[in-house]
DNA sequence: TCCATATTTCAGGATTTATGGAAATATTGA
DNA sequence: TCAATATTTCCATAAATCCTGAAATATGGA
């Protein structure tokens, strides 16, 4: 069942619109972004972007909040660590000096208040 | 230009024969494995794995190389860090706090993986 | 209730992709 | 050179996916 969650996470991230939705949501962190804010942001039709929103909810990259009248998208970071824990798990035949320099690269280094509070990034709730 | 690499990269990891073999060849690390010993693992006919590798070989996932009547195969580390760095690039919002835990789950510790760490991908809802 | 806003759902035709069989290429050894 | 092994390429068909336009649903306010 792990392997279908995976492909569907990989299949999302493998169409243009979807790529940009995904890194923008990463990139926004918990500010997150209503459905019609990406939608300018991207220059993507609404319908479009509904569909594309859709197959990311689907496959456990992104969640959602209904705020009034809008529905603000935030990146699922449970789901990415879920897709990536699957992807590389018992890798580099258990040599890590293959796979540390990799960790290494990807890590965000930009740490402008290390030491502060932690905002609390929402639970959101299903809206189908 | 970067783009059409990371969506060619992850169209090549959303379809089952691929991922397969790409996380055979992560796992393997830098013993990699041959066309035919994959193909006898994971039960592909040739010529279906032999796209297979090729479509991996252009998105940048695996290497080649030739031995005697033999090709063995690797993964890419360096194509897979460039796929995820892309991916994560200034993300979270500038606050590290939120994707540093992904960066220590993915991290391949000396130590054999704990299984109660892995296997834990959400199993998403149905939002059709 | 009626209207405006925000977002989703539906139905269609065009493009892409996967797979299997058969043939072709590359390497090794007799 | 000929045969055997290892892998790839070609071709045709079947299946999956994408976008667009139109209609539908949900919420908030007058």
């Amino acid at each position: 069942m792990e392997k279908k969650n995976a492909l569907t996470a990989f299949a999302a991230l493998s169409q243009p619109t979807r790529l940009d939705v995904f890194r923008l949501l990463v990139q926004v962190g918990e500010a997150g972004m209503s459905a019609g804010e990406i939608a300018a942001a991207l220059d993507v039709r609404q319908n479009t972007l509904s569909a594309n929103l859709s197959v990311l909810l689907h496959a456990g990259l992104v969640r959602n909040l209904r705020e009034g009248r809008s529905i603000r998208y935030f990146a699922d970071t449970e789901g990415l660590r879920g897709l990536l824990g699957y992807l590389l798990r018992d890798c580099c035949g258990g040599r890590p000096e293959i796979c540390d320099p990799l960790i290494e690269d990807i890590a965000c280094h930009a740490r402008p208040t290390p030491l502060d509070k932690i905002g609390q990034y929402p639970t959101p709730e299903d809206h189908t």
